[in-house]
DNA sequence: ATATGAATGCAACAAATTTGCAATCCATAT
DNA sequence: ATATGGATTGCAAATTTGTTGCATTCATAT
């Protein structure tokens, strides 16, 4: 019986999704995979450069790579800077703090929308001025439409006529 | 009995602010007013400039005064750009969607979350991929440390030992 | 009408991200 | 093991978004 790991591995993660092995690529998915929030593309070139040598502009494609894939999960809060957190089962979607003033971000427990009604019931350390809601995946149109260059058609949920 | 109006007026919501009454605050204002959806800088910029003349920088000015005195919600989905919406009474908080290819951003319905439940059920006509749920506000340290500088502290939520 | 502080325009800067192309690397078939 | 070809990376430069400093213009209270 094998142990059940707090982490993934980034060669099988490479692995799994059929991509190409590469020391940037490995070094791009540690820094995410060890990260304990998101990471801006600038604290992953930081941190993968300590392990190998690195461009600025390899880590954004990996991270585009990725996300495409479903590997990796962008998101964006204030002053227009893309955060970036993996997607993988060790790390369930989840609500994000954001702090405005020092910009750090928590990582909030994941819940079920009843278990979220109980949580906001209970005390908080952080002061909450605003609270974002985002869908995101594709309009009407754009799911109609895509027939060409749809790199990450694969997995999302349809919905029409169906669930959300 | 005065009718009620369905759209803020610019003048009144910057007098009622306490703020200076100029051209470019007004179209800007107007642009945000009469959108029906959440708007980029750059639109605003166009939009204002059909009315008046004005600066890219003007634009950015107005908009970080509207959001220090809430009269604006800014808001940043995927690729770190800003979107701003009107804040007022003719437009609650309510969740988005943003569309992943065209980046079509949609107001979705305010709702409380017992109502979320049972939207959520509802068919829709959105492939839904994945919900981002951003909580915004000041970390408990900087909280503590919010002695100088701090614009917008006016209106918040406080939540240490209270509710979220 | 005039003075004064606030608001704007302009130019330059800064940071984040993207693009084009040449050089290098990885995976596979030999 | 090695050659090969397509994929990946590095580098330079461009693009986009947002910010700062300072001179000029504007709004408003006298």
């Amino acid at each position: 019986m094998r142990m059940e790991q707090k982490h993934c591995d980034a060669t099988e993660t490479l692995k799994k999704a059929g991509l190409t092995k590469t020391d940037q690529r490995v070094a791009v998915l540690d820094a995410l995979i060890y990260a304990d929030c998101p990471l801006k593309a600038g604290d992953i070139l930081q941190r993968a450069s300590r392990q190998i040598k690195i461009n600025r502009v390899t880590v954004y494609r990996i991270l585009s790579l990725l996300c495409d894939h479903k590997i990796v999960r962008e998101m964006s809060f204030e002053h227009g800077i893309s955060h970036y957190e993996m997607a993988c089962v060790h790390n369930p979607v989840h609500p994000h703090f954001y702090c405005r003033r020092c910009g750090r971000i928590t990582c909030l427990p994941p819940l079920t929308l009843s278990q979220a009604w109980d949580w906001l019931s209970q005390p908080s350390d952080f002061s909450v001025e605003r609270i974002n809601v985002q869908l995101i995946g594709l309009c009407a149109d754009c799911r109609n439409n895509e027939n060409s260059n749809s790199v990450a058609s694969e997995g999302f949920i349809k919905t029409s006529g169906g669930k959300v």
